[in-house]
DNA sequence: TCACGATGTGAAAACGCTTGCACAAGGCCT
DNA sequence: AGGCCTTGTGCAAGCGTTTTCACATCGTGA
């Protein structure tokens, strides 16, 4: 295992510098020699030592993602679509995580991925200005996925419109109280995404005549314990919502067992509706806002990695910032439904 | 941000040699010069490059891990127990998938792990014996996930057991229809897991008196789609089973909704456990035999960090090798139930 | 026939760290 | 007082690549 370049060079009788080249396919090397330096590397099983080229060349080629976790369904799925792409470019990508012990303050304040990586995704990254700029600082090319920032490219859906395509589903099915659970009042990682859903919530309740009434805005964490418990809080109010949006799939199926559990039927008493198009939930029948979250995730890696191949190869212009939304679609199963006509209570 | 060890070294008034043994805490400097040094890193933001640091140790600091693919909950777990243990011993992980393009094939063929890792997790690795020497061969330390090998430490649950639970628990119900959704007929990567699972569904239908019945056996690709496929399949039949024991959770969820769909109770009319409690199996209500993926995850990470560290350490002695069974357990939930009176048929 | 650009090759200097070895300076013992 | 560990430090040789530069060699056009 241990061929080394020159086993190789002293085998095929030429120098080190010459294996090098010929065999990535550099010019300037005959023909009859990288056929030869080839065929010798092969029966060495000799491969070059990424560490030593990479220390040699001084690029690292490791991407980072920056992620509130892993684990997750969101952003597993993430990770899986950025590392497809990276790999085939020869990069590895190393995942950070924000939402863990010190959390993204650790991270901040550590800047582990210094000296690590070319480049960074920031996924949903719950920083606020300062700490943001202290991330730029370390002139590292950066992306962001989820959100978008003045000054960095990045990717995102639009997620006051997703959530306002979702309000505007329930409210075109005559709801008129209308609930959200979402990531808002305890904000473990106080990322954009939530409020932006928020925001849609409120357009459409506007939109469509209604009131906003606080008392049915509850957080849910993200998951579906969170869901679960928003749902309880729900149902326990004086007059509960006939519908409820959630602001992911995973808290949209806690939230309905807990109402299905409480008597209530759904679609018949409550709707429901998600967003993310989770990979089971056609399965459970819940209508929900699709994003192609793979999709996100290779995109995002391709426009790093050109930023990243253009810094070597052209000019050191100031990179266009380029801010590109992703498309969302409503996908109607079956958790939503007209508004009931006298609006049921749970059985105790 | 380019600060190298000699630029601290300038600055403190000593030697790389001296800056490289401060800051990395080892005996032998002075308390007084290695405030100083650390003073002086810590104002010059020094922190070393890892890249270098590899190079010169020798130990690449990064361990493989090779699953079918990322993006599937069960490895998504896994990869995030497995990423929590390493990160803080220092190790990255790095993720291979043997399920894209190529396929295991291309894995042992090209062995890619080479000279990038100190060494590898083999997560339901779908190789046989002949490929699994090709990679034994590089003299990686190796261990396994969710299959013994005669040789090769890891941790396994006792697939047949749990499968073996499951069934027991449907054939006290007093079933003896009872499907099995599994990986077994087109197996996309042949691994021990969907095996070991079906001797289980054999044993237990045997301990219960019942008899074999081949057409009750049916792939299901470990996914939603492929359950629910499936489920199709089964309820064509002449005379469909009363009970579905799934091999994952994801296929238990896809069957109930085809069974579902076509009018059948579920537990009512048709009974299903699945295998794994996935984050959202308790959400929609599932029984199934819950195992512990991150805690697997991690223990697995540990057992070769260990044996990594031994390497450096201790004797080359043999390593006994080490076969670990990890526990499931028997959740009962809202989907199984007594077996029905007279077998209801999909209504069309 | 001679200078001259192409072309192929090798020697050696990076890349930024770790570590074996030599060595100086003190303390301690006899 | 003289030898001897112990402690603290620096020099320099790696680690396995890439890449610059210089140097042959060969053909080619004048």
């Amino acid at each position: 295992m241990g061929t080394t370049i020159e086993d190789v060079a002293r085998a095929a009788q030429v120098s080190v510098a010459t294996v090098s080249r010929a065999l990535r396919g550099l010019p300037n090397v005959a023909p009859s020699t990288r056929e030869r330096v080839v065929a010798v590397a092969s029966r060495l099983d000799y491969v070059a030592d990424p560490t030593a080229s990479r220390l040699a060349v001084g690029r690292r080629m490791v991407v980072g993602l920056v992620v509130p976790m892993l684990g997750q369904w969101y952003y597993a799925k993430l990770f899986s679509g950025v590392e497809a792409v990276a790999t085939v470019s020869g990069y590895d990508v190393l995942p950070f995580t924000t939402s863990g012990p010190g959390g993204s303050e650790r991270f901040v304040r550590t800047l582990p991925f210094r000296k690590r990586v070319d480049g960074l995704i920031l996924a949903d990254a719950p920083f606020d200005s300062d700490q943001l700029a202290a991330v730029t600082a370390t002139g590292v090319p950066i992306v962001t996925l989820g959100t978008f920032t003045a000054g960095i490219s990045g990717i995102a859906v639009d997620n006051a419109a997703a959530a306002q395509l979702a309000v505007g589903h329930l409210t075109g099915l005559g709801h008129t109280r209308i609930a959200l659970i979402g990531g808002i009042a305890d904000d473990p990682f106080h990322f954009s995404v939530p409020v932006d859903r928020f925001h849609g919530y409120q357009r459409a309740l506007s939109a469509a005549g209604l009131t906003y009434d606080p008392s049915l805005v509850v957080p849910g964490n993200f998951s579906p314990e969170g869901g679960a418990e928003a749902m309880h809080q729900l149902l326990a109010a004086p007059t509960p919502p006939t519908a409820v949006f959630a602001c992911s799939d995973e808290m949209a199926i806690g939230a309905i067992q807990v109402a299905r559990d409480a008597g209530l039927g759904v679609p018949r008493d409550l709707s429901v509706i998600g967003i993310d198009d989770h990979d089971i939930s056609a399965y459970v029948g819940l209508t929900t806002i699709r994003q192609d979250v793979i999709g996100q995730g290779e995109r995002i890696a391709q426009l790093l990695l050109d930023r990243l191949e253009g810094f070597e190869g052209g000019s050191h212009a100031q990179e266009d910032i380029h801010h590109e939304a992703h498309p969302t679609r409503l996908v109607v199963r079956r958790t939503t439904g007209p508004k009931p006509p006298v609006a049921a209570h749970p059985r105790e």
